[in-house]
DNA sequence: GATGGAAATAACGTATACAATATATAAATA
DNA sequence: TATTTATATATTGTATACGTTATTTCCATC
């Protein structure tokens, strides 16, 4: 099983170091919204909270960073990422790809015991809505999507979902305002139905409209916290 | 331009720091076969080669083993990746789902100048395999596919071809033991004439045709050298 | 009061030292 | 001679120190 959304295969014996646990408190602080985008992450600071030395953390957070949950400016440290609006379509485009065209293998591939450690992950999720615990709720749908997507059987792809369903879960919390666990209580539900009676098509089709529609429940009008943009405003302006 | 086949995208201002260049010039000894899969690369040695410390050598190694391009054990050092048969499956599994399932944004966006870039690498494709440099030849194959792919405009999916297009150059160097530069001269050349044409299903076809031939090109016989199978050889034995 | 610059402070990049562990070598035993 | 055990060596994991660069603070000036 995997451990939280921790990267889905690590390398033989890569357990036991102590930047792993770092690595993965970071990531699941991070993932969960307790440290949020734009926030500073100071290495001397974290060196006292883990009571490790710089090096320790910052092996995690160039690990984070190349996972794209962290940016790191020369000389000008670490935050928790926050990406733009341009990012998040391209993530979501990215996504759609995957999940989708891998849902024929899912099909192809999946057991009974698969679609048991599915119904136990939705089962957690109605859970967490109905506790309006945001945070968890958010997690265990990423858990869903990757573990839907182990089923066909490519570590690869599925790394590389590991990363997609992290940042979804940054992009929640930058453009996630009006971001409701109500009206998708079931969703998943439907999705586990049609796998257990193996269509493929109708999980394809569902499958899009899923992503679609997190998507536009997203509010990604055009950005207003950002930098202004003088040049636009001023290209704009008469005479 | 892509530099290489490195990254495509870097965050901004990555550039500068020495291990940036360790990086690059391990990434491309990697990549053109220069350091060949299973060689050891100890920290030590290469502090030596580069003439900076070991903290920086460390620094791109972990990130080329992000890459999977090398394979870090605990205590043990750092290697070049062998990939398994498995692995290499799953790799080109992965490519024709990426490629082929892009190639509609693909051709909606392309331009006269990105085509004129296609054939440009091209050319220089064709100028490698002539001269029987194999090592030019696949490295300016894998900048086709990602130069391509970028057309599409998502930067992520074209992080990850970058990944899996390094790594398809592992799979040439360990099971690409009847790699011929020959019979492809003109392939990419097909596929450009298409791009050319708009014809987004024929270019689909030919892509995926074109991947499932370099893939079949392999020898992937089942493995030899690995370390041997106690476990089925005494299962075999009567008696 | 706002602006510009210089000093002070804080944070990061890199080198190096030491501790912990694996590998290799050599000795001892069967 | 083959196998095992103990020692020595080599290599990695981690901490820390120092130099460099960005940021902040403060003061002079307009």
């Amino acid at each position: 099983m995997l451990r939280g959304l921790s990267a889905a295969h690590h390398q033989r014996g890569e357990e036991g170091t102590k930047d792993e646990l770092v690595y993965a408190r970071l990531f699941t602080a991070i993932i969960e919204h307790r440290l949020q985008p734009g926030m500073k992450l100071p290495e001397d600071a974290l060196t006292e909270s883990f009571e490790v030395s710089r090096t320790v953390i910052r092996k995690a957070l160039q690990r984070l960073a190349l996972e794209r949950l962290v940016t790191i400016l020369p000389k000008r440290g670490a935050t928790v990422a926050k990406p733009t609006i341009a990012e998040a379509k391209n993530i979501f485009a990215a996504r759609q790809l995957i999940e989708v065209g891998t849902l024929d293998q899912v099909v192809q591939n999946i057991r009974p015991s698969d679609i048991a450690e599915l119904r136990e992950i939705a089962r957690q999720e109605h859970e967490a809505q109905h506790a309006r615990d945001h945070r968890q709720a958010i997690k265990l749908s990423g858990q869903f999507h990757v573990r839907l997507l182990s089923i066909a059987g490519n570590d690869d792809l599925t790394d590389f979902l590991v990363r997609l369903v992290s940042r979804s879960s940054l992009i929640i919390a930058v453009y996630g305002s009006s971001w409701s666990a109500d009206g998708k209580c079931d969703s998943h539900d439907a999705l586990i139905a049609l796998l257990e009676a193996g269509d493929a098509a109708q999980a394809k089709t569902w499958m899009s409209q899923h992503l679609k529609e997190v998507e536009s429940a997203l509010d990604m009008s055009p950005e207003e916290d950002s930098e202004p943009d003088f040049k636009k405003i001023f290209s704009e302006m008469e005479s």
